[in-house]
DNA sequence: ATAAACCTTCCAGTATCTGGAAGGTCAAAT
DNA sequence: ATTTGACCTTCCAGATACTGGAAGGTTTAT
């Protein structure tokens, strides 16, 4: 199948897909003699696992890892845990930054008036006067 | 001032503040003889100002908006507070985006055993197996 | 025959820095 | 006076993960 059936089945776009071969997740298919890439079905089959990692925010070198796992007979499952639990940790940093920011934001815009005057707590704070600190 | 007192006093490291004036966001400073940059306190304010916005997660393209604004003395403080609202949103969703990642991975990581047996549901998750879905 | 809808490669751009090379300058120690 | 080390300069490349577009070949349908 072209790449164009690959995408719609793997959910990943076809300029992705070649993306993704260029930089060695996904081995060079073969090719129809008008040069035409040429999937079969394990191929969509790994663009799916890639999919679904890429889904829940693995990187791309992370995906290459669990790839590996997933085509080792001989893995331990700690493996897998230990490299999920080291993202889900990264999550959680990312988390707590975005709510801190949100947390400041919200404060900052609940005392801002909105309205066409001039004065603005945003920026007095953004601009912090540079007394206190 | 030179650079590297800059940095210091703004947190913004020297090689980013030559990357901040190389695209725009910073004005281009007086130089001393020796071609060095050479800052006075007004610049470094800025860079606080900018400093303190990025770190609450302002794109660079909203610091610029942000800055235009604070030298408006005819700003209204209504677009200041749009802007601030936009991107109260756009981390809203990111929040809610990397918690479901985190629900999902949490849940898979529980089942899996993690010890030094090959069977894992996190992989076969990823793999799906393609029946259901 | 021709037009639409595919496919190909290659180059550039997005966002936000960061690292490093090659070389000039400044201040202090010898 | 010289040397050393810590500055500074510019410029180029790399990281992350794609995305867009140009120029051109192929396939399919009318």
């Amino acid at each position: 199948m072209n790449i164009g059936q690959a995408s719609e089945l793997s959910g990943i776009s076809s300029k992705t897909i070649r993306y993704y071969e260029s930089i060695g997740l996904i081995p060079a298919p073969a090719r129809t003699d008008s040069g035409y890439r040429d999937y079969s079905h394990p191929e969509i089959e790994t663009m799916r696992f890639i999919q679904r990692a890429r889904n829940l925010g693995f990187t791309i070198k992370d995906v290459c890892e669990l790839i590996d796992l997933w085509h080792d007979q001989h893995r331990a499952s700690a493996q897998v845990k230990s490299l999920t639990q080291r993202h889900i940790n990264e999550i959680e940093i990312k988390i707590k930054e975005l709510e801190s920011m949100r947390h400041t934001l919200v404060t900052l815009a609940e005392k801002c008036h909105g309205d066409d005057r001039p004065d603005c707590p945003i920026l007095e704070d953004l601009a912090a006067l540079n007394i206190g600190n």
